[in-house]
RNA sequence: GGAGAGGUGGCCGAGUGGUCGAAGGCGCACGCCUGGAAAGCGUGUAUCCGUCAAAAGCGGAUCAAGGGUUCGAAUCCCUUUCUCUCCGCCA
């Protein structure tokens, strides 16, 4: 959620930012003024009344200590007329908070001002590009040949097991995913990240606090007799394990790094697009997640696009980094970095790594503050990124490093695989 | 899953219907004391909303959450939730 100040201080340079989403605000933002007054005048009111009324009650309290029962009957009669009032009144207000608050949460969050417009993927802007492309030969595989050439990935035994989107890995292949997840805790380790172990399944508050519900709702899988949701990703249970929090200024920044298992509905995504390990409903992912100082995170912003660089580089994937157009950004995101490599056999970019400042979002939604230097209690930031997803990475790694007949582990991995090669 | 006990401020802990936002202690901050520190002494120490240009001030809400009884609830009643203990089940 933004800060409803914004919209009180000047409401039409809030619709005019939220243009370069595409989104038009006006009539949102109109309907919050009209709210947010008519709220605030009834809590005038509702404060007001109950005054009077606890007043009243310390009177009638000393007339029954007094032993002057008697003289505190119209008075009692005037209290319950308050009463009565003070209810219509709370009523009201309550009816006004809720409106504001949905209205609120319809809003999605400001775009930083360095923000392309644009409405689609095309309107993305490429900030860079590194690696040399493999020249593979025109009998180059695309990773699910290789993965059914070489034994890696069986995905009719996943079909069969569960459904579509949910892989089986198989030895080298098995192997090659638990090398990766060490490598990269190991990597967030050295860069100051502490390593957690989330839940996979999280309650509706987290899912609200991380924005997930109510804007995505049904994209997460939900399991109704317990009323939670399976992940989608570990920035929800670990941005989460801080809401409600209020951070000592010097705790900040906080870093995490998680691996989890995500799952995804991905309703109604079908086609060539999510051949292979392209898109799955159950992936392997490790976050980092970091709380920041509001004047730090564009700081932290520019060090988790640098580190997730960084890994890319060692695993030597060629990859580019591209800034998203306010058409294609989150709701809860004001900038996204989106990280993708390229992937040889399929020609095509692949994500791999969504790099995210949420600003205060998040925060306000959950309540994460940190204590100020000078006593207040202010809104963090939050950020989070993918540092990596698993499956687009091992898709771009099994077709560039294809020889023909095998596939070259790039040397960082090499300790955790145990292999050189497939 | 069954039985019982309990959720009070950063923490511990008093409070069972009438100035209780809440005694006391610890912790923390500041000051005094000291060559310096400890001890000691003193002062302060929750959050949110509204009012205000803002601060102060003032008003309101909050003793797990929600509802109820009452002129008045941390205190009584109901529901939910969480924690602990015992039993059951179990990787």
């Amino acid at each position: 959620m933004i800060d409803i100040q914004l919209i009180r201080e000047n409401s039409q340079e809030v619709i005019r930012r939220y243009r370069t989403r595409n989104f038009d605000a006006a009539g949102i933002v109109g309907r919050v003024t009209e709210v947010d007054s008519g709220r605030r005048n009834t809590q005038k009111q509702l404060d007001d009344t109950l005054s009077e009324a606890k007043k009243i009650s310390a009177e009638v309290g000393e007339l029954f200590r007094a032993g002057k029962a008697a003289e505190a009957e119209p008075l009692k009669d005037r209290s319950s007329q308050l009463k009565k009032r003070a209810r219509d009144l709370q009523e009201k207000l309550d009816t006004l908070s809720s409106e504001l608050n949905e209205l609120m949460t319809q809003l999605p969050m400001l775009p930083h001002p360095s923000v392309p417009s644009g409405s689609t993927e095309e309107d993305n802007e490429i900030v860079s590009e590194e690696g040399s492309m493999p020249g593979l030969g025109e009998d180059a595989l695309p990773h699910w040949e290789l993965a059914k050439k070489y034994d890696l990935i069986d995905f009719e035994a996943g079909t069969r097991v569960t459904g579509a989107g949910f892989p089986v890995y198989k030895g080298k292949g098995a192997r090659l995913q638990r090398a990766l997840i060490g490598f990269f805790l190991d990597e967030a380790g050295k860069a100051g990240y502490t390593e957690y172990q989330p839940p996979l399944m999280v309650n509706a508050d987290s899912a609200f606090g991380t924005g997930q519900l109510p804007d995505k709702d049904g994209q997460m899988y939900y399991v109704g007799a317990d009323d939670l949701y399976l992940i989608p990703t570990s920035e929800v249970p670990v941005t989460n394990i801080f809401r409600g929090r209020i951070l000592k200024e010097d705790e900040l920044p906080v870093k995490c790094a998680a691996y989890s298992v995500c799952f995804r509905r991905e309703a109604g995504s079908y086609g060539k697009d999510v051949r292979g390990l392209n898109r799955l409903h159950q992936f392997d992912k490790v976050e980092i997640v970091q709380v920041a100082h509001p004047d730090k995170s564009y700081e932290a912003l520019d060090e988790m696009v640098s580190y997730v660089s960084s890994l890319l580089r060692k695993l030597q994937v060629p990859f580019r980094v591209a800034r998203l157009c306010g058409g294609d950004l989150g709701f809860a995101s004001a900038i996204t970095y989106d990280m993708e490599v390229y992937s040889a056999a399929q020609k095509r970019w692949l994500e791999v790594s969504s790099v995210s400042n949420f600003e205060t979002y998040q925060s306000q939604r959950m309540k994460l503050r940190y204590r100020s230097s000078g006593g207040k209690n202010l809104l963090a930031h939050t950020l989070n990124g993918s540092a990596l997803a698993l499956p687009r990475l091992l898709a771009a790694l099994l077709e560039n490093n294809q020889t023909g007949d095998g596939i070259v582990i790039p040397e960082v991995l090499r300790p955790y695989t145990g292999f050189d090669a497939i």
